[in-house]
DNA sequence: CCTACCGATCGGTAGG
DNA sequence: CCTACCGATCGGTAGG
């Protein structure tokens, strides 16, 4: 064997798309060479299009591995919520919580949003559309009883959180680096969203039973 | 005269500028080539970088150029808040009105917010930076009268507030393309922008009365 | 503002 | 997984 200079022999696949993933966060698919990628894995461009056949199969490939992770995290992200008080306000901790330990997904995410909106959209649908239908029907649900606002599309209110949630912890993360600050209000920034996200969805009256109830509940 | 496709001789520069915002604000900076540019004015690459030298320093134009109209543009969208009941809630709703009615500059900001964090914010800091001191006394000034919370940063607010607005605007309308929707609950969606941004800054109780106030308070 | 031209880099193929 | 190679495009220059 002559190896190349990593000790295991053929992880190769996993590890061109965790350095696209990275660079393709940092830098845009545009903004980023096959060579430049196969150069962080310590390969050469042809090598990497062996594996993948296209930058574009690339591109499709880092999208389905990133969205087949979500859709093994979200169970655990969901799980982890249930045991809390109010459970939606820790749901949507959660949520900014994943997405800010994951920042490069993260930031891919929205960088596609902005390039292919479209795209991105379907392979959604694919990879975790029985999780969106899950939590449509929540919603919709919920509508009937007079919980949440009559006016919110569940499919439109979810793209939306999601959105609002990745594009600030990848925005705040970029403001961090202009003005040099840690992020040290992030706390409040989570329970910005919260509300947010709250108000987009419930009608003023339950928006504001929840309010009370959270904080005028006992510390456990 | 043999003229171009133009009735009018020399705007050229002008409308470089112009199609190169659009452009860098739909494929990226990276994603967008000189000739791209030069073609959608109608003019060869050559020209283009007769007038700007190099594909940086037409980024550099473009960007300053969009600074510069913004900072034309703010003294009238705050005055035009000025008038109403409540003025925060009004400001921050015009900002939004803003950044919607000019979507090419606010998709070009989030994408810079994304490949140049740094660059980005010595140009806002270069432009901008006088008003953005005028805000940011405000905010001193309330945190000292106890209105504003103590653990609010002025600046680090004020940029988390435009991205959360530009970047919400940019990628709801990425939404809306995915889903096809048309923005049905803009209104609202304005609204949880609103009650984000004063909740990130005021203390909970004046938070509080300014709801109040602005819901108990006549329609004129 | 154009024609003509260039070196570098890009994504990709052949062939092993 | 590499060497060798390629056509296309890129940003940019000369010279008018």
């Amino acid at each position: 064997m002559k190896a190349g200079r990593q000790g295991r022999p053929s992880d190769v696949r996993r590890r061109i798309l965790d350095e696209a993933v990275r660079l393709f966060a940092e830098n845009g698919f545009q903004g980023t060479s096959v060579q430049a990628v196969a150069a962080a894995v310590g390969v050469k461009n042809s090598s990497l299009l062996y594996y993948f056949g296209s930058k574009e199969q690339l591109h499709e490939e880092v999208l389905a591995d990133s969205l087949d992770h979500w859709k093994n995290e979200l169970p655990r992200v969901i799980s982890e919520s249930t045991t809390s008080r109010d459970r939606f306000a820790s749901l949507v901790e959660e949520v900014v919580k994943f997405f800010a330990a994951d920042q490069n997904r993260a930031g891919l995410f929205v960088r596609e949003m902005l390039d292919r909106p479209k795209e991105i959209g379907a392979h959604i649908r694919v990879h975790l559309g029985p999780w969106i239908q899950l939590i449509a029907d929540y919603i919709n649900m919920g509508k009937q009883s007079g919980i949440i606002r009559s006016n919110v599309d569940a499919d439109y209110y979810l793209f939306q959180i999601i959105l609002i949630v990745a594009g600030t912890v990848t925005l705040t993360n970029a403001t961090s680096a202009i003005l040099g600050t840690e992020s040290r209000s992030s706390m409040t920034m989570t329970e910005g969203i919260v509300r947010m996200a709250r108000d987009l969805l419930f009608v003023e009256s339950y928006s504001a039973y929840l309010e009370t109830t959270a904080m005028s509940a006992p510390a456990n």
